[in-house]
DNA sequence: CTGTTAGCGCGTTCAG
DNA sequence: CTGAACGCGCTAACAG
């Protein structure tokens, strides 16, 4: 099929239409249509008629315009082709739609340019409050969204100090908890897969992290791209003197076990594989995958509930700290003892 | 840091304020505002310094108010967890921003009263366009958009008759595409794993297809969750017969991937997997996964081209087919010859 | 180049 | 219970 234009923009028909048909006022229309109760039972049918005769339908812009309000938030994200992305979209969302907000989704390939430009747009089309990925953003855009009196939560970090609310986990901590873990199960030469640190400030964290522990164990940093042919390339040439690998991203670790496993290289026997984040597939793969889990979900719901409060006039917002936690599955051994 | 409310709702300065502040009147701002060039330097000046001083902000709404217009698009998404969807979102969106709109996403969970009610919230929220994955619809939803004149665009589905213009492929003949492939590598018995059917169309019609395409081989067919999980579930009380298992979605191919390997069974030596999406994954896998590609970046564009075009007055919508493509890899072969 | 006037569609006084 | 009138914030038309 093929669907037809049948009128113009927004059809036109406004409630002085229903109310010329039903022969009262718009006034009375407008009431049958909000308080239906302060309607006599005959009008309000007759107005029912009208509507449906006309065919009106009320226009939500001319009803934003009084209230003064959108009931819409923005979220600027670098990507929806990272699975822990989507689900945190996923979860801001249904938390927001019980507050009765909607979620407008505007991704930025990690793109400062691109972040402003979508960022000025969502503002433009009047949303109400604004998350975004991390706290590395151009100061136009903080500033921007200070001068609108456009609440600004960032995530996926936590940084009590932050210019703006953080609502997330500590990335450099994270980092760390891992590493020790590694180096507990007294892995010495430790090889760091991680994503690439240009405008992403997760990341350029859990690395800095990472050096600041170096004493812990002897550390091989590679940057990649954050897919699992980022992986492939990544070790491929690489060869590899570590027993252990800990990546900075599951897709990385899975792409890693892959590599691996081509090679000829049993994990965990010969390599302990440590992923960050917890994806689904991390559970399956063969043999599962020791990772930590990130509190992708909780941080939806925080973020959206902080946004409704305070919109709401409840209270201010403020950063909140969720947890990561290690999970422990096959892909990590002990060290073989040095012989 | 946390996030002061500094104002009530919208901060209320308004264009009359500045006009005030600048000693001049509001049509005089706003044409400052829209088209400075038709506004002497000297008044611009003097306008943009008292903007500064009141702080003013243009309000968006009301400028939608008098344009009529949103530039808003909505989606209504069963889930954002499968990495298919979240692509699909991710195309649609930067296909709409080149065009000036924005997405506004709805994830339904396929729950038909969800997706009534999330329906509704876009579309008093002035969504001009709509997107939905599927044909099988509440007529209540179709009705709805129709009487909001709003264009509805059916993605995922390639339906030339149906009620609603449908942009996406023809699941039944892809599925039999799918079979087919398989049945000319000479398998005979074929196990169909896949998604859940209740409210999902696009499944039910690659079954359909199949099922009309019975001769060619000996189809066992089994429905399970759509995750690596159900993919476990589902294979692992089977004897496992075939000698080929066709998947209706790429995560249950890796699902049931990750279960052969588990159970020993060499792929595509004792078992030939198919797949049905094309995944990031699947390229990756070992061996990697021969599987029907797609076209979901193209399916986005499309939809967003239609819809843009459509509000432009340029043509009406009309439904398109968008083909999908087998991806030969490793993971199938020939079946054995019977001795 | 600038000011005045007149609405956009709706909800909300305030009278009746 | 209902109607008349006003105004939300902004912009398009028309004068000047």
């Amino acid at each position: 099929m093929t669907f037809r234009r049948k009128t113009a923009q927004r059809s036109g028909v406004t409630i002085k239409d229903v109310a010329r048909a039903a022969g009262v006022s718009d006034a009375t229309v407008s009431r049958a249509l909000n308080r239906p109760d302060d309607v006599s039972e005959k009008t309000r049918k007759l107005i029912e008629a009208a509507i449906a005769q006309v065919s009106y339908v009320p226009n939500p812009i001319a009803r934003a315009m009084k209230s003064g309000r959108t009931y819409t938030i923005g979220a600027l994200i670098p990507t929806l082709d990272h699975a822990i992305f989507a689900k945190f979209i996923s979860s801001l969302e249904a938390e927001l739609d019980k507050e009765g907000y909607s979620l407008v989704v505007a991704v930025t390939d990690a793109d400062p340019d691109l972040e402003t430009h979508k960022a000025q747009k969502l503002i433009d089309m009047g949303i109400e409050g604004l998350v975004v990925s991390g706290l590395a953003h151009n100061n136009a855009l903080i500033e921007k969204a200070n001068r609108f009196h456009i609440p600004l939560v960032a995530t996926s970090y936590y940084e009590p100090d932050a210019q703006l609310p953080t609502i997330g986990y500590d990335n450099s901590a994270t980092a760390q908890m891992g590493l020790q873990f590694l180096a507990d199960l007294g892995h010495q030469k430790i090889l760091i897969l991680h994503g690439p640190t240009a405008n992403n400030d997760r990341t350029l964290s859990r690395i800095e992290g990472l050096k600041a522990q170096r004493g812990t164990a002897n550390l091989e940093f590679i940057e990649t791209t954050l897919d699992l042919e980022g992986a492939e390339r990544a070790l491929a040439p690489n060869p590899l003197e570590a027993s252990a690998i800990f990546c900075m991203s599951d897709i990385l670790a899975i792409g890693a076990l892959f590599h691996l496993q081509r090679r000829g290289l049993r994990v965990p026997d010969e390599m302990s594989l440590m992923g960050f984040d917890d994806l689904e597939f991390s559970a399956h793969t063969n043999p599962p995958l020791t990772t930590i889990h990130l509190p992708i979900v909780e941080m939806g719901q925080r973020s959206a509930q902080e946004i409704c409060a305070f919109l709401r006039g409840d209270r201010d917002i403020t950063a909140a700290e969720l947890m990561p936690e290690i999970i422990t599955r096959g892909s990590t051994r002990r060290a073989e003892e040095p012989s």
